[in-house]
DNA sequence: CGAAACGTTGACCGTTTTCAATTACAGTGG
DNA sequence: CCACTGTAATTGAAAACGGTCAACGTTTCG
């Protein structure tokens, strides 16, 4: 039986783009399967075109510990650049395809072109600065002033569902502070699942 | 009168250390003095060496939406290496003292030297791994399962308080928390303020 | 047209925050 | 060496908040 996957992958996001196609190999995984363990050497940084992934850390105390789910469109692995060893396994959540970017491909990309160099470095610039936005929204407290100050910064893109998940809420309690900034018009519809913050 | 402030400045971190002193320069600020405005000109990348500055950004609407709090040992405004504008207001929570490192010294210093990008990328993909981590840690729930993988990940270093703080939760949640987790065998107290996480 | 996914709202319940009080150290000056 | 003072560590009780479960409306798309 052939299986076939309709499934969009993701674009390959600058400056991955510029690896050379003999330093990039695709991979897939079957849900469950890991990429790479922990104490492993690395070999490449992975960009995950479709499906997810979850990097999973085990303590000394032979805990494990969730560091992050990577779905289609992620980068993981970039630090292990500079390290001799995978700091956490990385394993399938559902089937997954992955492209690896070798790691001396990178490297050596890196110091012979400083415009790639540069490139990198801006994407994961771009990165903390998105990851520090977040944290600071995730504290906000109530949920209210929440979803006020996410959606007055521009997070209510696709849909509420998506909105709600990247503030850290339920969807419920984002419609229900959406409902309730509303009806204190510190916020207005405008239209199904589209709301923008007014002036204050 | 002569005010002598005795604080302890942070050291700088690679591969900051590496611009020549000539495009390092130093900026003190009055708590809610403003080191750059939004939309200005990016110059430099700082580093706050003593207390703290918000980047807060106004919106369209006129609406203020906190970006990041910078604290002793933060650097700020990477991203505006790469972008013509700032896109957030930098003001001093209470008297500061930044590092400032010319842009253009340091985007110099990129091009010329691989390792200086390289350390700079260093630095960026591990500050973009912790901030996952952290955000994973945050969305556990409920707070004693959160406490107990911040536990076994090592986030407890100084005090609980801290620690709470740094994990989302008041310190009276944590200790609560961590109280339950010893008596459940979860965790052991080895000190004042001090827990691990037991295997399991 | 029907299924599927998103949008929306209500009620209830468990968790966490808040407020308040107490205890335990660490550093300071007498 | 000790009382004194400030900060951290704990614990309790009540209130607020957000999550969960449930139900229903609406739009989209095959």
């Amino acid at each position: 039986m052939i299986e076939i996957i309709m499934t969009a992958l993701c674009p390959i996001p600058a400056p991955f783009d510029r690896i050379a196609d003999q330093d990039v190999s695709e991979n897939t995984l079957r849900q469950g399967e890991a990429l790479f363990r922990q104490e492993e050497t690395p070999w490449a940084v992975f960009l995950v075109r479709a499906g997810a992934v979850s990097l999973v850390r085990h303590t000394e105390a032979g805990r494990l510990v969730p560091i992050f789910r990577a779905k289609s469109g992620d980068t993981i692995a970039e630090a292990s650049l500079f390290s001799s060893r995978y700091h956490c396994d990385c394993v399938a959540e559902r089937n997954a395809t992955l492209l690896a970017f070798g790691k001396r491909a990178v490297l050596r990309e890196m110091s012979r072109d400083p415009d790639f160099a540069m490139a990198l470095t801006h994407r994961l610039a771009i990165q903390v600065q998105t990851y520090r936005r977040k944290l600071e929204l995730i504290a906000i407290t109530p949920a209210k002033e929440r979803v006020l100050a996410a959606l007055a910064d521009g997070w209510l893109q696709g849909s509420v569902l998506a909105f709600a998940a990247d503030i850290g809420l339920t969807h419920e309690a984002a419609y229900r502070a959406l409902a309730s900034l509303v009806g204190e018009g510190r916020a207005r519809r405008t239209g199904r699942g589209r709301y923008v913050a007014v002036a204050g």
